[in-house]
DNA sequence: GTCAGTGCAAACTTTTTGCAACTAC
DNA sequence: GTAGTTGCAAAAAGTTTGCACTGAC
């Protein structure tokens, strides 16, 4: 789907949430849906806070940015998610399901895809719930910090954990 | 394997591992330790403090619990999770590997087994990663809520979302 | 016209940091 | 003795809240 394509459902996707649920159609809240869909990846607020200022013709305040992305969330257009120490989100209507890697040492977060662990998942039989959606993050050494220690190793550097 | 059994075996690894690693073998370290491995299910700092300031013979400083959790993490005798709003933590050693069910309304965390997911996340082909711990968040509707929200409706009371 | 939504600043929560005192080695 | 560790308090970072103003309905 084009991108253009993208943005158009999900602000008609945004405009029935928010008639169903009696919320108000503010140019704010499109416009950050619209910046939303404008971003590869994962975001933080402080992020999705400069985006706005600097690129697009709204400025909205963090609080209208926590606010309305509560209600994202809720219409299943933001997935959100725990990595390090702030919250990251990104966008998930018409994304293809993908798993995260974690290196535990330099924090970097890779996406991959893999259908059977995706089917895996989405067919386990769960006693009294729901299935909506689901995050699994693999944790571990990437393959730049793995050799980074080898040579380390090699050198006799050590450095000490803080 | 029995209680104290564990709590000995963990403090054995910790000790080697504050050994490897440079590090002194405090009173406080090892009281921290114990009291993780007393403590079933999910903590986040403040509850630690509570119960070592409570229970336990030693009353530790916050910043020494956040210093000496991340060495726990490090020598992975503790697992840290992020959950709603503040990081959980929990102890790793000699737990049955466990997946996590997130009720998206009431928050409420379920852990449950299951061999074949576990099967399928570790014998996942990772290019470039070297896998040593997971995390899988199942999110949905928990059955109380969702018997909650059927009754809600049929009773025609419409509580608005925030 | 009304009230939900917004911006701002203050408050709050969780975590990190700087520093003096302490203690494991 | 010395450097790693601790406790405390202050600071930082992220998020929430209270309130007056604005604008969607």
């Amino acid at each position: 789907m084009e991108v253009q394509n993208v943005k158009d459902t999900v602000r008609q996707i945004f405009t029935e949430y928010l008639n169903a649920h009696g919320h108000r159609k503010t140019p704010e809240r499109y416009a950050i849906l619209d910046t939303i869909y404008s971003i590869d990846g994962h975001f933080d607020i402080d992020t999705l806070y400069s985006v706005m200022a600097d690129h697009e013709k709204f400025r909205v305040s963090r609080a209208t940015l926590y606010n309305t992305i509560i209600l994202l969330i809720n219409a299943r257009l933001v997935i959100k998610h725990l990595f390090g120490n702030s919250s990251q989100y990104e966008k998930s209507y018409n994304r293809d399901t993908h798993h995260h890697q974690i290196c535990t040492q330099c924090g970097k977060v890779t996406e991959f895809q893999n259908e059977d662990l995706q089917h895996a998942i989405e067919h386990t039989k769960l006693r009294r719930f729901n299935l909506t959606h689901y995050s699994l993050y693999i944790y571990g050494l990437c393959g730049k910090c793995e050799r980074a220690n080898k040579k380390n190793l090699k050198n006799n550097i050590h450095k000490k954990e803080k």
